[in-house]
RNA sequence: GGUCCGUUCGUCUAGGGGUUAGGACACGUCCCUUUCACGGAUGAAACACGGGUUCGAUUCCCGUACGGACUACCA
């Protein structure tokens, strides 16, 4: 229990600010301090089950994270998802965000791409501590501008016997694979027992290996994966997992155009760029188990982030990983805002963005923490400074997440509501504009407010304002055919005789007028009502109908109530 | 196929050995509004299955089923 609380107020501590405090992974504790104790292999066996212990020992470092994405088209929005944890963690605890680009793969790199990645984030709101916009101490973040820096780290390993040249082409190495299923081998794959087959540094002659690569011949490295081991890794959101690593392959490390893979550059430079904590998507935990033993044969297991892996987004409906076509099947952006991009076949093809549809970015961001994170308690609505006071890897879920829009949209009507009227009416400024009509701003303002609440996205505005500024051409129909009574139209017919002899309409007024005439007449208010909206607005839906009155103003309601008359003489039901 | 991960209302989730299993979105009904929307109230709606441990399991353990990810000189 004394345990427990020493790792509160640690963490507390350590919350607040960097306090530059040293924890020990033993007891005793004495006043705070003592110094820091290097995990190794051991203690790490000795505190298994102890996360709480491993935290606050990996609190030891300034809390360093990155966004690593690849530039191979627009930034999906699980990986905006994945960014924004980042951030939020790093936030939280005082500690830094790296953006790191990891274009290694030469052939799928995409013109565009990394700019598309910068603008999303910077849309969003999600700021870069060190990477390739802002530069840094350990730049460059561009994977393709480290490339001579690698191929060392691949040599040390051969020379230490981790690693080794493999020179199988193409050919060969699907040959085997069709072999070992035809053999009915239950895992199928480039190991230690199959390394023994195949053309590489371990089974050719080393005058052989010299030759062939003094030759120019081309080659990988590949991992020289022991053949009995447990592999185990302390995953943030998982605990510990552990595999085999009879199940592993031996990855290739270098490629033979002198690129390094994801796998090494990936462990390469998050240890070069001092990174902690690798919070990245649960499509990565098999190869986790990899990355540790990298860390291991590198000789960094001591500094090895820490990591957490997240649950993946899915289908709306159905199953799997959501991908853009469930997007298109669904009629909603995949994508922070539009993208020109191309097919296999080259063919242009685009995809529609969120902020272009009208979502807010504090809006997209709300919804995208919760899908897989919830604070524990009932509040929704949170800001980028609220998530990151909530936020905790803790309370991260372990389930896959099925995307929702019609919580997006919620989110997104929330906010757009809790705007102020001065700004919302910006939207409706700017439709008006787009539509060459003249309007005071006081109106523009009144309309705005009237309207507000009856808005998901800015767009709805001009649907919900149209009313105001256009008059009616058409009227619908079903409506009319029951409510366009004789009746009707004749109070609404005296209604506007009356209208026109008054010097001030407002809302009160108007509806006061509506009410002489009806009694008058001797017809209930509720037969005129429906016929009125019909005759003013064409349609059986909208705000206050004695607002919108007042709002239009008395010679424009005449006008329309003359249209409507002409228009619907030859309609009258009985 | 193999390895790994997962499973609470339709969806996002809270909870956790004893609860009327809570909230939000969506949906239904009612109220407000002589309309619609907003708002309010309310309803229907879930612990995948089978064993075990236990006085008691949705919660812990083991299986099964189902789902997912991975299984490239992609990341």
């Amino acid at each position: 229990m004394i345990f427990f609380k020493i790792f509160v107020s640690i963490s507390l501590k350590h919350s607040a600010e960097a306090s530059g405090e040293s924890v020990c992974a033993s007891p005793p504790f004495s006043n705070g301090f003592c110094t820091f104790t290097p995990i190794t292999r051991l203690s790490i066996e000795s505190i298994k089950g102890n996360e709480q212990l491993l935290d606050t020992l990996g609190m030891e470092r300034e809390v360093r994270v990155r966004f690593a994405p690849s530039p191979t088209g627009a930034l999906h929005i699980g990986g905006v998802r994945t960014a924004l944890y980042n951030y939020l963690f790093a936030r939280k605890m005082g500690g830094k965000m790296l953006l790191r680009i990891e274009d290694t793969d030469q052939g799928r790199f995409v013109p565009g791409a990394e700019e598309y990645i910068l603008e999303s984030l910077n849309w969003l709101g999600i700021h870069i501590d060190e990477g390739v916009n802002v530069g840094g101490p350990h730049a460059p973040y561009r994977q393709s501008e480290r490339k001579p820096m690698y191929m060392q780290y691949a040599m040390q390993l051969v020379e230490q016997d981790k690693a080794y040249y493999a020179f199988d082409t193409p050919e060969e190495l699907t040959e085997m694979r069709k072999r070992l299923e035809a053999a009915k081998v239950p895992n199928p794959q480039y190991n230690s027992i199959t390394r023994t087959q195949m053309r590489n540094s371990l089974t050719l002659p080393e005058d052989e290996v010299k030759a062939l690569l003094a030759a120019g011949e081309p080659y990988v490295i590949r991992l020289k994966v022991p053949r009995k081991e447990e592999v185990r890794i302390n995953d943030m959101i998982r605990g510990w997992v552990m595999v085999h690593s009879s199940a592993i392959d031996d990855k290739v490390l270098m490629k033979s155009d002198g690129m390094p893979t994801y796998h090494l550059a990936n462990i390469v430079d998050d240890h070069l760029m001092e990174i902690t904590h690798v919070i990245r998507g649960e499509e990565w935990l098999p190869s986790a188990p990899l990355h540790v033993l990298l860390y291991r044969f590198l000789g960094w297991e001591e500094t090895m982030p820490r990591f957490a892996h997240l649950p993946l987004l899915l289908k709306p409906d159905g199953n799997g990983k959501l991908s853009k076509r469930d997007a298109d099947a669904g009629g909603f952006p995949i994508f922070p805002f539009n993208w020109q991009g191309k097919d296999e076949k080259g063919n242009p093809t685009f995809s529609p963005g969120f902020r272009e549809a009208g979502y807010l970015p504090e809006a997209l961001l709300n919804f995208l923490a919760f899908l897989g994170w919830n604070p524990g308690t009932a509040q929704e609505l949170f800001s980028m400074d609220e998530l990151i006071q909530a936020f905790s890897i803790e309370r991260i879920g372990k389930s896959g997440t099925k995307f929702d829009i019609h919580k997006a949209k919620w989110f997104n009507q929330q906010y757009l509501r809790a705007k102020p009227d001065m700004e919302l009416v910006q939207y409706l400024n700017k439709a008006l504009a787009q539509h060459t009509i003249d309007c005071s701003a006081e109106k523009a303002l009144k309309v705005t407010s009237l309207i507000k609440d009856r808005l998901t996205f800015p767009t709805d505005m001009w649907a919900e304002a149209t009313l105001f500024f256009i008059r009616p051409t058409e009227y619908d129909q079903a409506v009319v055919s029951t409510k366009w009574t004789g009746e009707a139209a004749t109070v609404i017919s005296a209604y506007k005789d009356a209208l026109s002899e008054m010097a001030m309409l407002d809302a009160e007024t108007a509806k006061a007028a509506l009410h002489t005439v009806t009694e008058q007449k001797g017809v209930k208010l509720g037969k005129v009502m429906p016929a009125l909206r019909i005759a003013v607005t064409g349609g059986t839906s909208g705000p206050d109908l004695m607002q919108i009155i007042e709002i239009i103003g008395k010679d424009e309601l005449i006008s329309r109530i003359e249209n409507a008359l002409n228009a619907l003489s030859s309609n009258v039901t009985s």
